[in-house]
DNA sequence: TTTACATGTAACCTTTTAGTTACATGTAAA
DNA sequence: TTTACATGTAACTAAAAGGTTACATGTAAA
């Protein structure tokens, strides 16, 4: 889970992640030539996201083909809609009432006194 | 989005929303208990999540209480939905396919050679 | 068997992140 | 009006992130 969302956080790395979801089998080259940066830097991105497991990897020959694998993001949003969506449901209106007229000073009911 | 997922992207910061959607008003003490961790750096992960805001405060004279705010996570649910739950359903058989039986060396559809 | 070229690795630099301690400020209550 | 205490800020450090260049390795094809 770490490791996908450190991954996903980076903008270079769901952009690569939006290629190689339209391409997929890009080299690193391939993908290189998409930014202004060096090959390294580009491994070292796909490196990451390899780690996360949001790409996998297929050698063939010489060359190294990349394929976007959307396994962890179904997790992730499997945990938000499993962990969240009731929360969000049943919260989402009660919350707003409660931040956005924040001039109401009555005592909110889930409310914690501070220590 | 970049907020978002930089601010999601760290394990302590995680658990804080845990700990802010099941106790809705906690000031910095009250959640800096929970981490064998200073003051000053439960802020600072505190700000960062305010910047992505999923964390919103209201000032109650010397205290200022903290609060989940799911808005942000259900953007992100929805941009992954929208954006690539399609191409989930569609490719994931696929995809297993394509990469777990990696003999199968005859030409892949949408595979692009590598310049 | 050279040659070309895709990939891998090493060494290094700069900026950001995550944390610390010390001190300042502002408000509630004695 | 002190005092207590929650919060804010400044200055600093260590480690990680993101990038570079230079060179090494391995395989396909001439």
């Amino acid at each position: 889970m770490d490791q996908t969302f450190t991954a996903l956080a980076n903008a270079h790395r769901r952009t690569m992640l939006d290629i190689l979801k339209a391409k997929p089998g890009l080299c690193v080259n391939d993908i290189a030539a998409h930014f202004d940066m060096s090959r390294v830097a580009v491994m070292k991105h796909l490196a990451v996201l390899e780690a996360a497991q949001l790409v996998v990897t297929e050698r063939v020959g010489k060359e190294k083909h990349h394929y976007f694998n959307v396994i962890p993001i179904q997790q992730i949003y499997d945990r938000w809609t499993d962990q969240y969506s009731r929360f969000m449901a049943s919260r989402l209106t009660a919350f707003k009432d409660q931040v956005e007229q924040q001039e109401s000073d009555d005592e909110q009911s889930q409310q914690q006194k501070c220590s």
